[in-house]
DNA sequence: CATTAGCACTCTTGCCCCGAGAGTGCTAAC
DNA sequence: GTTAGCACTCTCGGGGCAAGAGTGCTAATG
């Protein structure tokens, strides 16, 4: 396994040659195109030697090399050069920032299109999910004389509403005073601790106490936080999919929220805050030729989601790493600055 | 163009045909498949008629025929006998609705999902819009010394939100109480309203009422509402884009929510409470391909919004009118049930 | 002994051609 | 007015073919 430095050169050349044209590449370009001193044959019998280690692959005899998962993985891990964004291009997307309305969500939705469109390619972000939620305040608001609008707010910041039927007829008046005492009574309490103070009897108040419960559980349910996706044509309009509208059709299929919140590939976030995960390392066979490059955002120890980029394992992860980490920076920056700092641990806005 | 019998029949049998089979429908076919007491030498020169007055036309000298948008507009003018549900049908639908949770939002991606599963093809909803939108009640939560979330409950229901940074520090005490004064003054009024009496000195006072006047400002604002839509994959699977990857690539952006708040022919809804909206009928060229089924939703008189379908030209026209009339009583229904009659007003929930 | 030139071999791609099939439009007969 | 018959047109799929790209091997070279 222990590549010469040649070799090793060579496949770095083959990927990038490779992410760049989206064809196989062969060994007569190869030189050319890089000044080798060496003749295409000789690459020819390393890039034999590449193919036997697993490296790179062939689509049929007379075609040129193409990167395996394995090579890409073996690229990322040693062969590519850390890129670092110019200023030009951090200016660029600061910019974006600060054109951008103080809101979690939008700073989200932006991440992903910025993402989305230095790379062409889809890009996502997850909210930001606490460890714990705590309740921070409730309203009531009278919709009709017998339904009430109940406005949930937690300590992260997050809004939740629910529409709240009763029997009986009750004023603004009553529902006002009702929600100050509860707010005394159950500020800075999680879900299971209000759950055990919760009136025996049927009330409106059991009502209004067990709709805070299921709030504050779905809220505290990452599964139920639906990701943001952007560029998702971008991503479609990679050479992999011209004219095979089925792996087209599949791929956006897999690509659509609802599917994309339980395959994101979190846990390959270990000690490190940014993960690559190329094809089949995902867990998730529907996404084994894509690869993902994630990074955790969020101050340390605060409430912190995810970031990153989903494209074709063609993939300029160079380029992809270097944007995800600044984007991802940015994000940390941002929400520690407007959203006080990790103690404080408070954090979306206008989330769901 | 008083179309003889007929030749109206004929007509009807084409697009039904066509309709079913994405295949230009010959003369020969027509006669089999319908048990025509003609030949189809008969056929053919009805058609050719058909194809003088602009109704039909042909993709290539051997091919059979295929409806033009005149066509389809004189099929679902007067041609098409009125399709209605059967009992079980609407015992299917009404079960989903049956089975969701009380909630609008919930509701119209339901009614979308329904209608796209149903027509295989792709249904968008709007949510419901208010002609005047006035402010019920506005709440201050301390996020920080120096930030608050300002959250504003409207008459039509919907909760918005934002964050408020301030100069100077406060507590939540203050800010409750800048609240309550707040509400008293500026409950049931308009943005307008309030902008008249915006206090001129800069202060925390000053910075939520400006935001609240924003807030109030947006909702209004009907374009700002980000339709929901379903099933562009139906839509995208349909014979129409198969093989054709750029055209599925375009039709994909068109459909997106964001180009599409703009394009959904709202005005084409009279007097009636459903619009038929053919292929190049839409003012945006980008839709000259599709047709659009829309139907008001909502109390009379109340908050309402859009719902329907949209798909090839090739549509399933009295299919589709069967479903949106019934999907959209049934929110009607809803609505009025669980919001409130028409002079309450009062309309979504968890609505952005 | 690594490197290289040379060459045979393989496989894809685009192209042309052709025949089958589908459907029309016309004409002449009923 | 309707219909049978027929010539004509156009599409579609497959086979054949030549060009091009690239490999892998071998033998020569410094």
């Amino acid at each position: 396994m222990a590549l010469s430095e040649r070799r090793a050169r060579i496949l770095a050349f083959i990927i990038e040659d490779y992410v760049e044209s989206a064809q196989p590449v062969g060994s007569a370009a190869l030189v050319a195109r890089h000044d080798l001193d060496l003749s295409s044959a000789t690459v020819r019998s390393e890039m034999k030697a590449l193919e036997e280690e697993g490296l790179i692959t062939h689509p049929h005899t007379s075609a040129g090399r193409v990167p395996s998962n394995l090579g890409y993985r073996t690229y990322v891990g040693s062969l590519m050069g850390e890129r670092r964004l110019s200023s030009d291009e951090e200016l660029t997307i600061l910019h974006q920032f600060h054109q951008s309305a103080v809101n979690l969500q939008r700073w989200l939705s932006l991440s992903a299109s910025v993402l989305a469109n230095r790379l062409h390619t889809a890009a996502i972000a997850t909210p930001p999910h606490m460890v714990e939620v705590r309740l921070k305040q409730l309203q009531l608001v009278e919709l009709t004389e017998e339904s009430a609008l109940l406005v949930v707010v937690m300590n992260d910041a997050a809004v939740l509403q629910h529409t709240l039927q009763f029997e009986e007829a009750t004023t603004q008046d009553q529902l006002t005073r009702l929600a100050a005492r509860l707010n005394q009574q159950l500020e800075g309490k999680t879900a299971t601790e209000i759950q055990a103070r919760v009136p025996a009897a049927a009330s409106i108040e059991r009502q209004v106490v067990d709709q805070v419960v299921a709030l504050l559980r779905s809220e505290e349910d990452a599964a139920s936080e639906t990701p943001v996706i952007e560029g998702v044509r971008e991503l479609l309009r990679q050479p992999e999919y011209e004219g095979d509208s089925d792996r087209l059709l599949d791929t956006l299929e897999a690509v659509e929220g609802s599917r994309l919140q339980r395959a994101i590939p979190a846990r390959a976030l270990g000690a490190d805050d940014l993960a690559i995960v190329i094809g089949d390392e995902n867990p998730a066979e529907r996404y084994h030729n894509m690869s993902f490059v994630l990074s955790r955002y969020g101050p340390a120890g605060g409430a912190g989601g995810l970031i990153g980029l989903l494209g074709p394992t063609r993939l300029d992860y160079p380029d992809a790493v270097a944007h995800v980490r600044y984007v991802s920076d940015v994000l940390t920056e941002l929400m520690r600055r407007f959203y006080g700092d990790a103690d404080e641990a408070v954090t979306p806005e206008e989330h769901q």
